[in-house]
Formats: C-alpha cells, sequence, structure tokens
DNA sequence: GCCTGAAGTTTTAGGCTTGAAATATCCGTC
DNA sequence: GACGGATATTTCAAGCCTAAAACTTCAGGC
C-alpha cells in the first residue's frame, strides 16, 4: 500500500492533507453513528426528533426566550428551517412565540410548561444514551477530545 | 458555578456523563462547521451537493462497483435515499446502474466516464478544503483524534 | 414626513432523509 | 414445481434543510 523507496526518510510517507481527510471522514462518521442512535431513541420512546430535541435544548438554555435569529444561528442552521421546526412544537404546544416590544420584525420563542417538563424527560434519557455511547472514553480522553475539538470553532472567522 | 462545599474531594464535582454530552455537542458542532462549509464550496464551485458527492466517493473506491445496499451500509443511511441521489447521478450522466447476473432483484451502480473524471476534479478542491480547515491540527494531535475516533466504529454491534 | 438600505422573519422550490409499505426476486422445503 | 419466508430495491408520506425571494419593519439622512 504504502508507496516503496521513499526518497525522504525523515519525512512522513504520508502527507499531511492526507491524514486530515481520514480525520473529516471519521468524524462524519462518528457523528453519523451517534445521530442515528438518538434519533431513533427520541422516535421510539418520545415521537419526536433530533432536530425538534435541538431546539427545545436551546430554549431550555435561555428561559427567557431567543429570537428566531438567534435560533438558527446556535443551532448553526438556516432561518427558514428553523421556522418549520418551531411551527411544529407550536403545534404541538411546546414552544410559544411572542412578540418583541420595541421591534415589529422580530419574534422571541419560548418553551411552554408543557415544553419544559416534556424537555426534562427527554434530555435526562437523551443524556443517558450518549453517556452509554461514549463510555469507551476515559476521563482524560474525553477531555483530550473536547479541547482539541473545541478548537474548530476557535478558528472560525 | 461549580457546587461549592464538595463533601467528597477525590470525586470529580463533575460527573462523566456531563463530560460525554459536552464532548457530543462538541462532536456536533464541528461536524456541523465542517459539513456547512463543504456544502457551500461544493455548490459554488461544482454546482454539486454533499450527498451526491459521498456516493460518488464511495463508486470511486469501488470502480467495479456496488449494490444499493452496499452503498447505504456503507454511507450509513437508508436504501430509499440511496435511490434518490443515484436517480440524480444517473440523470446528470455520473453513474449507472448495471443489472446483476444470477439476481434480477439487485443492482450495481458505477461510475460513468465522465463520472470518474468529474469526481477527480471535486475530489482534488475537496481534500484541499479539507486540509484548510483542519489545518489547526499537528500530526501527532491528528493522529490521537483519529485513533480515539475510530474507537466508536469499533464498539459498534 | 419620506426615501433608502438594512435587519428579522417567512415563503418557496428543490433536494435530502427517514420509516414503512409495496414489488419483485430468490431459495429452501415439500 | 408450488409455497413461504427472506432479501434487494423502490415508492410513499412526512419532515428536515438550504438558498433565494418576498414581506415587514426599523433607522438614518434628507
Amino acid at each position: 500500500m504504502t508507496p516503496s523507496g521513499d526518497p525522504q526518510p525523515h519525512q512522513s510517507p504520508e502527507p499531511l492533507s492526507k491524514q486530515r481527510l481520514r480525520l473529516w471522514l471519521r468524524l462524519l462518521r462518528a457523528h453519523r453513528s451517534i445521530e442515528n442512535h438518538l434519533r431513533e431513541q427520541l422516535r421510539l420512546t418520545h415521537s419526536s426528533t433530533l432536530p425538534r430535541f435541538d431546539v427545545l435544548s436551546a430554549l431550555d438554555r435561555n428561559r427567557d426566550g431567543l429570537r428566531m435569529s438567534e435560533l438558527s444561528a446556535r443551532l448553526m442552521v438556516s432561518n427558514g428551517n428553523v421556522t418549520g421546526i418551531v411551527d411544529r412544537l407550536e403545534a404541538e404546544g411546546l414552544a410559544q412565540r411572542v412578540s418583541v416590544d420595541g421591534d415589529r420584525r422580530a419574534m422571541r420563542v419560548r418553551l411552554t410548561e408543557d415544553g419544559l417538563a416534556r424537555f426534562a424527560e427527554m434530555a435526562a434519557e437523551h443524556e443517558s444514551w450518549v453517556d452509554s455511547m461514549l463510555s469507551t472514553y476515559t476521563e482524560t480522553e474525553l477531555s483530550t477530545l473536547i479541547t482539541l475539538l473545541a478548537r474548530l470553532e476557535e478558528d472560525e472567522t
């Protein structure tokens, strides 16, 4: 597999870019594997979806509500996307839109009482699913991974 | 933030499960950030999409073709999903379905000449985009991340 | 007050994705 | 060689997602 007769033995036989590509593929597969499992659990035990859970989670961390645009920025998805998910959460009675005084363009989205309770149930199970899927790592390894992955966000322009 | 007056100082003040949850969130954000950027580049420079690229990539690594079900397993997506993407790739002339002799249920998907050439162009740029997005890591850090993330796949039941 | 560009949100068209149902074929058993 | 369960793929309905266009409102400059 490795090209034979490397003329410069002090250099890695494999360029860094290949290694970076490999990391991206690993990241992709790790993400997909975990996400698929969480999606299934959420569907089976709560008849819900990951995007809805993500929105509820953001709202739970911001009890006084978030604007639509803040929501889409936090979740790193498009504005139009959030519109649809919040529509469904409102239809389910888990979230509500309230107008922002001083700016009639904007909307603040908040959890309802039901949404708060419902999310608490889901979040507890969600945490245990993640817990068991990532149980292979020691505390040190977790720290390493978190620190290294965090660097990707710092670098953002 | 940390609960004050920890009665058992030998224990970590934060349960491992919280740390695991944090890792999952980091992974999620890292993935989304990279994916969003790749999607944009692919759209702007090749008028294509990530799912199509992923299928082409799998086919490029398997020149004699893959069955629909092998394709969906490799990409970790549903069967029905692959059907639609391959439909579009066929319409674009980049892939083709050929029948498998000995089994009239199955289909083998292959790259066309055009698909092969087209993918080669895309792949070169794709690699350079990934290269620059992951340039923050040293060779050692890359190895660490790859090794640790690979463990998630080994553990799969 | 009125214009003009910017900001917040929704709408739209098209593609991606899933889970479940439908189709077609295979294969072992009788 | 007919039956019946398993396998490979497609179809379907519903939801997710994006980029771009459309709408509404805001904020300054005149």
